[in-house]
DNA sequence: CTGAAAGCGCTTACAG
DNA sequence: CTGAAAGCGCTTACAG
């Protein structure tokens, strides 16, 4: 049974300020003066306004005040994600809601999908609806397309990835340290023979990543070897494949440095297969779920995700506040957390 | 060094359709046609003006044209989600923003917290900003508050909970009957003294999911005993704690039934530390992440969280195109996923 | 303290 | 095929 069957289908047009200046006896701008809690309107003038638009539930159009008004705000600001389905992401859009919520902001956000395509499309989307600023986590290798946007006042703040062909400000993990100490960790625990799982070789913080991976051999004395390094690697299945290929290899490697959390997961699986998760050592870039179940946990370098969100909000309020500085760059520091899988020793002896 | 030092700070007003005019000598009307690729206007205009807006580098402003026309819409729906970071709602949305995309329709989401008041304030957020579409995973118990908004013409479809106190759309998965599934799964393997770890009460979908292990315990001729019952668990380390308690107590169960996946995660915790994974049976409503490292893996009800979302788009847009149909209510079957966890023997011998 | 007029950036409804 | 006028729902700038 409906609940309110009598008025199912009846669709009345949404009530207008002018409407509720007629019933209460007022004019347009009394209305406007009294929904924005302007000073100077008599008492009995806002109680009569304030029960009109009750009667009527009236609700104001925010879009309408917003094309009249100075500051133009729309009060919403548009979000470009790798993909809001995945941990990282999602992590992200919370820690930007939650900044954004305290002013009063709705947050548009849409996946990139690693579509440089998409990217444009998606920032023209949320262009046209002019939102007061951009967050994005760039896919493609040129942003000059946001440069006019930019121009026209539009703040915009990258984080996870630095802009390309774009000065603009930035909020990043400090990706290459982190993977330096990651594998420097492995190191430190006797491996000299460390493999390098990483992601697809297009993506900056992958670069970074294996640079780090290399920075740390190269302080060690350890000569790289490209046959144990294996890039591009785009889902969990893939890295398992890889680590099966390493360890059927006639030199297998003592550890593995994988770079991102889904590689992580591949390599756990191949390892836990070939019965040899407290045999080869495993330090991950970047955290998984439900870490406590497995044994021997992850030893994981682990990004502040929330501190990028909440940093990146902040720096963007700051500039649709109208703060004028010059761009901004953010590195923020990663935590290495240590579970067991890192701790498997090596062959080489420290004295 | 910035890459446009020289332009850096200047801020160009955003140009206009009657600016795009003037330079293209000819009126806002013909501009508005050729933006809208209106038919009927000379192929010398259209260059013209196309040339103007190119070299202003003119972007359409979809929140003005959308107050002027006819139709109204935005092209913009609203989402509110118990929490956009968590797996569910994030697979949700991602579902959701398939179809919106499809349509070029921008999607604003926001967490509603299980707080009711938060439930409110986000649908009043996006209401003012004129979405032409809601979709709500409620949080409170009474959205009749919606009852004008729905009156007013705004369409709305409720996922993965019911609305209270309004006749509206809804998109539900079976879970009385996902339940009484999973249940009934322990009791044909051998179980009869199965516990039951719960969420929050007051969420619809746990009372019926409480419902549905109930209804497989008296089909069996099993009596329900509260004492291996606990509702009200808001995290996995309170089903761990629990899980503990039950383990510890005289007459333990055999099996446990884990009405969402945060529990089962936590129950798992428990049972392993305890050593008793491979004793202990246990079924899980929901999945859970990296299934496939834990052992034994996790038997569980797997509900289709992307056709809840697709199914709520579909329905949403249908409304939005002016479909007037009789509230709809879907509801998407689960899938009984056999890992190992809930196929370890109970005591019981059938015949 | 209150309100009539103009205008935000567009589209609609008309007229030529 | 083209354009001048009016108006979407509001706020601004001004006058009383």
């Amino acid at each position: 049974m409906s609940v309110n069957a009598n008025v199912e289908f009846s669709t009345r047009s949404r009530p207008t300020m002018k409407e509720v200046a007629a019933l209460s006896g007022t004019s347009l701008k009394t209305v406007s003066r009294v929904m924005n809690q302007e000073a100077g309107v008599s008492p009995e003038l806002i109680k009569k306004v304030k029960q009109a638009a009750l009667s009527l539930n009236y609700q104001p159009n925010f879009t309408a005040s917003s094309l009249r008004r100075s500051d133009g705000k729309t009060n919403t600001i548009g979000l470009l994600l790798e993909d809001v389905a995945n941990p990282f992401s999602s992590a992200l859009q919370r820690a930007i809601e939650e900044v954004a919520r305290d002013r009063g902001v709705a947050v548009l956000a849409g996946s990139v999908d690693e579509d440089s395509a998409r990217e444009r499309e998606l920032a023209a989307a949320f262009i046209s609806r002019r939102v007061d600023g951009l967050i994005v986590v760039p896919a493609g290798h040129d942003q000059s397309y946001l440069q006019i946007e930019k121009q026209s006042g539009t703040p915009m703040v990258f984080v996870d990835r630095p802009p390309s062909l774009l000065d603009a400000d930035s909020v990043l993990t400090a990706n290459h340290d982190g993977a330096r100490l990651g594998v420097q960790h492995l190191i430190d625990n006797g491996h000299e023979r460390i493999a390098y799982l990483g992601d697809l070789a297009t993506i900056s913080t992958a670069v970074d990543r294996l640079a780090g991976y290399r920075d740390a051999l190269e302080r060690a004395g350890i000569e790289f070897d490209p046959s144990i390094v294996k890039q591009n690697l785009r889902a969990s299945f893939e890295a398992e494949i890889f680590t099966n290929e390493l360890m059927d290899s006639d030199y297998p490697p003592s550890a593995i440095f994988a770079s991102q959390n889904l590689i992580s997961i591949g390599v756990m699986q191949a390892l836990h297969r070939a019965g040899l998760q407290n045999t080869i050592a495993l330090v991950g870039f970047d955290d998984i779920p439900m870490v406590e179940l497995i044994t021997p946990g992850l030893t994981a370098i682990i990004q502040d995700v929330s501190g990028l969100g909440k940093t990146a909000a902040e720096l963007l309020f700051d500039r649709i506040d109208g703060e004028q500085l010059e761009s901004q760059h953010r590195v923020l520091d990663v935590e290495l957390v240590i579970r067991g899988s890192g701790e498997i020793q090596g062959p080489v002896r420290h004295s």
